[in-house]
RNA sequence: GGACGGUUAGCUCAGCGGUAGAGCAUUCGCCUUACACGCGAAGGGUCGCAGGUUCAAAUCCUGCACCGUCCACCA
C-alpha cells in the first residue's frame, strides 16, 4: 500500500466489482429477514448534467441503500430519468437554434426525434454520472418516464381520471407563455420583481338620465398593464366600498373602444388597492376571469398566442406587440385626458420557469384535472400520519397548498411529451364557438372526441372517419406523479410498493411529491411512501442559488476529478447538519480527502502490526486475525475505554442514521476514528506486542470500516477487500 | 402581503439551560519508521441588537434589525 490513497486508482475498479450487490438480495442475518427496504431516485431531468443538489441526494439515498443493505435487507434502490417536457424541449430547441433551424422547420416528426436522440447521449451521460458518485442503484431497473411500460401507466392514469370524471376539458383563462407556446401550470410560474408603472385611467360615466352623455364624472382605475383596457367588460368595485356605493349598477364608457361597459360589485376586489376600483378583462387575467364569471361577462380576446394584439383589439391595434400597444393605448388616453396619474410601481411579473419569458394569460381550451378529492384524500393521508414529512415543518407547505388548490391544467401545446389518449372525430364538429380566434385546431369545445387506451378502431360518431389523436402532451409532472409505481414489475410492486422514504428537495413538495401522494393513493390505494425526507438546499458560499445560467453552479464532477469520490460525499455530508441549507465551501471536501487518507494510514499501520504480509486480494490472513478470540483476562484499561467507545459509537450511528442525522453521524465518526482510534489507541499500541493488541486493532479497524461505509464506499471497500477479503458491501454490519 | 429558517472564531458551520467547539485558514516547532493530505503547540469569539425569565442564557420568552427560502390571482 502506497502511504498516499488515491481514488483514481480505485473507484473504477471497485464500482465494477459491486455491480452484482446491486439487486435486491438478503445478505445475512435473519434478524431483518423478510424485510425490504427501497427508495426511489427523483429522477434527474434529461436536460443536462447533475448538480450539487444531485449530489446530496444522490448521497443521502446512497447512505440509506447502502445501510440497509448491510443490515440484511432485501434492498432496492430504483433509477431512472425523467423526460421532463418543457425543459427538454427547451434545451433541444436552444441547441437547433445556433444551427438556425427552429422546431417549426422541422416539424413535430422530426423534432421528436431529435429529442429522442438528445435523451439517448444525456441519459447516458447522468447514468454515468451517477455510477461516479458510487451510486449502488440497480441498473437493470431503470427506468425512464416515456418508456412503453410507463407510458401504459400514463394513459391507465389519464382514463381512470377521466372514466371517474375527474379530468375534464375547458375553455379557461391560464397562463400562457408566448415563447414556448403552451399553456402552464401554476406551479410553473416564476415571479420576478419589476419596476414598472401605475397608471390611473378616467372611465367616464355615463349619466343616469342622459345615457351617453359624457360629463365630468369619471370612475378611476389603476393598472399595469393599460392595453388590456381594449378588451374590458366591465369595472369592478367591493361591495362595502362606501366611496362607490352608488355606482354599482351604473355604466361607464370604456375610452378608445367606445364600449359601453358596467360597474359591478364584487368581494375579489381589494378596497385599499389603487383607487379600490379595478378594471375587468375577463380574457386576460386569471382574477377577471372568476369576475367576468360570476357576473355574466362576454370576453374579449384582445391578444393572441404568440402576444400580439388581435383584430378584435381595434384596426389601430392589430398585429403590435403588447409592449407597442401599450404605449399607443397610453398616448391615446393622453390625447383624450383620461391619465389621472402615473406612478412607479413595483410587482411581480409572471415568467415561465423555463425559458424565462413574460407570461400572457390567455383563454383556451385545456384539459383539468379536478383536484377537491385528491386534495382531501392527501390531507388526510398527511393529517392522519400515514406519510410523515421531515423535517415536521415542510408539511405545512404541503397542507397549506392542498388546502387551496385549484384544478390542474395537465395538457401542454409542446411536442415532448405523452400525448393524451384522446381521439378525435375529424368529421363531427359542431359549430359552436364563441371566440373567433382559436389557440389550436382543438379549439372547438363542440368536438367530439373518445378517451381511450387504445385508438378506437372505428370511429363511434362518423363510423368512417381514421380518428386524430390530441395534439396536446401532458404536464410533465402528470407522469412524475406515478414515478413510485409505473413501469414497475408486479413482483417488485409486491414487494416494493410502498417505498421505505422518498427522499427530495423542498422546491418540488407540491409539485411532485404532492401529487405522487394523491396517484399513490388513487392508483394504489396506498400511500407510496410513509416518509418524506425534505433535504437541504445547497447554495454557494455567498448564499446564491446555485444556477447554470448564472455561472454560480458548482459541478459534483470536477470536484470528483480532483478530490475524489469519496471525499465529495463527505464534504456534502460534513456540511449538511440538518435541514439547513448549505453555503457551499469546498474546504469540507478538503476535509475529506484528508480523512480518506488518514484512514488509508490507519490501515497500513494496523497491516504492519498485524503481519498482515501479502496486501493483494484474495489476502485471508486479516480474516484469520479478525477472528481470533479477544483475551479478556489480558485486557488492558486502555483497550476496555476503547472498545468501549466503539460500541457505543456503533450504536448512535444506528440512531442518527434511523433519524436521518447524517452530518452528526459523520462528525461522530470522524472524531472516534481521527482522535480517539489514531491519536490515542495507535500511539499506545506502539509501545506493546501482545497478541490482544493486534486482534483489537483489526476489530476496531473493521468496525470503522463498517460504519464509514454508506458514507464514503470506496475507499472503505478497497480497505476492506486488501485486509479482510471479502466484500464489504454486503459484509453483515 | 403570508409562512418558515438563519444571525456563534477570518471563512463554512456544530452546540440549544451550568466555566465557548469542529473543519478550513493563520502562527510556531517537528520529514518521531501509518500518515507533511501528517504530528505537537499557539493565537483568535462581550455567541446580531434591546429587554425579560432564572441561582445560572449562545441556549428559554418578547420586541427590533438584517439575510435567505418558499408561498400568494392587489389589478
Amino acid at each position: 500500500m502506497s502511504p498516499a490513497y488515491d481514488p483514481k486508482a480505485t473507484e473504477e475498479k471497485i464500482y465494477k466489482f459491486w455491480e452484482p450487490y446491486f439487486a435486491p438480495m438478503a445478505v445475512g442475518t435473519t434478524k431483518s429477514k423478510g424485510k425490504t427496504y427501497a427508495i426511489h431516485l427523483p429522477p434527474p431531468n434529461i436536460t443536462g448534467s447533475l448538480h450539487m443538489g444531485h449530489a446530496l441526494n444522490v448521497t443521502l439515498s446512497d447512505i440509506l441503500i447502502r445501510y440497509h443493505r448491510m443490515r440484511g435487507y432485501k434492498t432496492v434502490w430504483f433509477p431512472g430519468t425523467d423526460h421532463a417536457g418543457i425543459a427538454t424541449q427547451n434545451v433541444v430547441e436552444k441547441n437547433l437554434k445556433k444551427e438556425g433551424i427552429s422546431r417549426w422547420d422541422l416539424g413535430r416528426e422530426k423534432f421528436t426525434k431529435k429529442v429522442w436522440e438528445w435523451k439517448e447521449k444525456y441519459g447516458d451521460i447522468i447514468i454515468g454520472q451517477l455510477k461516479k458518485l458510487g451510486a449502488s442503484c440497480d441498473w437493470s431497473r431503470t427506468r425512464f418516464t416515456m418508456d412503453p411500460a410507463y407510458a401504459e401507466w400514463v394513459k391507465k392514469a389519464f382514463v381512470h381520471y377521466y372514466e371517474r370524471g375527474f379530468i375534464y376539458r375547458g375553455k379557461r383563462v391560464v397562463s400562457w407563455c408566448p415563447r414556448c407556446q403552451t399553456s402552464l401550470s401554476d406551479l410553473e410560474i416564476e415571479y420576478k420583481e419589476e419596476s414598472t408603472k401605475l397608471w390611473y385611467i378616467k372611465y367616464p360615466l355615463i349619466s343616469n338620465q342622459e345615457s351617453r352623455i359624457r360629463n365630468q364624472e369619471y370612475i378611476i382605475v389603476a393598472t399595469t398593464r393599460p392595453e388590456t383596457m381594449l378588451g374590458d367588460a366591465a369595472v369592478a368595485v367591493n361591495p362595502d366600498d362606501k366611496r362607490y356605493k352608488n355606482l354599482t349598477g351604473r355604466k361607464v364608457v370604456l375610452p378608445i373602444q367606445n364600449r359601453e361597459i358596467p360597474i359591478v360589485a364584487d368581494r375579489a376586489v381589494e378596497m385599499s388597492f389603487g383607487t379600490g376600483a379595478v378594471k375587468v378583462t375577463p380574457a386576460h387575467d386569471i382574477l377577471d376571469s372568476e369576475i367576468g364569471e360570476r357576473h355574466k361577462l362576454p370576453q374579449f380576446q384582445i391578444i393572441n398566442e404568440r402576444g400580439k394584439m388581435t383584430a378584435e383589439a381595434g384596426k389601430d391595434f392589430e398585429g403590435l406587440k403588447t409592449l407597442e400597444a401599450r404605449e399607443r393605448v397610453v398616448a391615446e388616453l393622453e390625447k383624450l385626458g383620461l391619465i389621472e396619474k402615473i406612478e412607479d410601481y413595483k410587482h411581480n411579473l409572471a415568467t415561465c420557469y423555463r425559458c424565462g419569458a413574460a407570461l400572457e394569460p390567455l383563454l383556451s381550451d385545456q384539459w383539468f384535472l379536478k383536484m377537491e378529492k385528491l386534495a382531501e384524500k392527501t390531507l388526510k393521508a398527511v393529517k392522519s400520519g400515514k406519510i410523515k414529512i421531515i423535517p415536521e415543518n415542510f408539511e405545512k407547505v404541503l397542507l397549506d397548498w392542498m388546502e387551496k388548490v385549484r384544478d390542474w391544467c395537465i395538457s401542454r401545446q409542446i411536442w415532448w411529451g405523452h400525448q393524451l389518449p384522446v381521439y378525435f372525430c375529424k368529421n363531427k364538429q359542431e359549430e359552436i364557438s364563441n371566440f373567433k380566434f382559436q389557440i389550436s385546431n382543438e379549439n372547438s369545445s363542440a368536438e367530439k372526441y373518445v378517451v381511450a387506451a387504445e385508438k378506437p378502431k372505428q370511429c363511434p360518431f362518423c363510423k368512417n372517419c381514421d380518428m386524430k389523436q390530441s395534439e396536446d402532451v401532458l404536464d410533465t409532472w402528470f407522469s412524475s406523479a406515478l414515478w413510485p409505481f409505473a413501469g414497475l414489475s408486479q413482483n417488485d410492486l409486491k414487494d416494493f410498493y410502498p417505498s421505505s422514504v422518498l427522499i427530495t428537495a423542498r422546491d418540488i413538495i407540491n409539485l411532485w411529491v404532492a401529487r405522487m401522494i394523491f396517484s399513490g393513493l388513487e392508483f394504489m390505494k396506498e400511500v407510496p411512501f410513509p416518509e418524506t425526507l425534505i433535504h437541504a438546499t445547497i447554495l454557494t458560499k455567498e448564499g446564491k442559488r446555485m444556477s447554470k445560467s448564472l455561472g454560480t453552479g458548482i459541478d459534483p464532477l470536477g470536484l470528483i476529478e480532483k478530490y475524489g469520490a469519496d471525499a465529495i460525499r463527505f464534504g456534502i455530508i460534513w456540511q449538511t447538519m440538518g435541514t439547513q441549507d448549505v453555503h457551499w465551501d469546498e474546504a469540507a471536501v478538503v476535509a475529506g480527502r484528508k480523512f480518506a487518507n488518514k484512514l488509508w494510514n490507519i490501515a497500513r499501520f494496523v497491516q504492519g502490526q498485524t503481519g498482515i504480509s501479502n496486501p493483494e486480494f484474495p489476502c485471508l490472513a486479516g480474516r484469520q486475525v479478525i477472528s481470533k478470540q479477544i483475551s479478556n483476562s489480558e485486557l488492558q484499561d486502555e483497550d476496555r475505554e476503547i472498545l468501549g467507545k466503539s460500541e457505543k459509537l456503533k450504536t448512535e450511528i444506528e440512531k442518527d442514521i434511523k433519524n436521518y442525522e447524517f452530518g452528526p453521524a459523520l462528525h461522530k465518526i470522524y472524531d472516534f476514528i481521527w482522535h480517539d482510534f489514531a491519536d490515542q489507541y495507535i500511539e499506545l499500541s506502539k509501545n506493546r506486542t501482545d497478541e490482544n493488541v493486534k486482534i483489537i486493532l483489526c476489530h476496531l479497524l473493521g468496525d470503522s470500516l463498517k460504519l464509514l461505509h454508506p458514507f464514503i464506499p470506496f475507499i472503505t471497500e478497497e480497505i476492506h477487500r486488501r485486509l479482510f477479503g471479502n466484500a464489504l458491501i454486503v459484509e453483515q454490519w
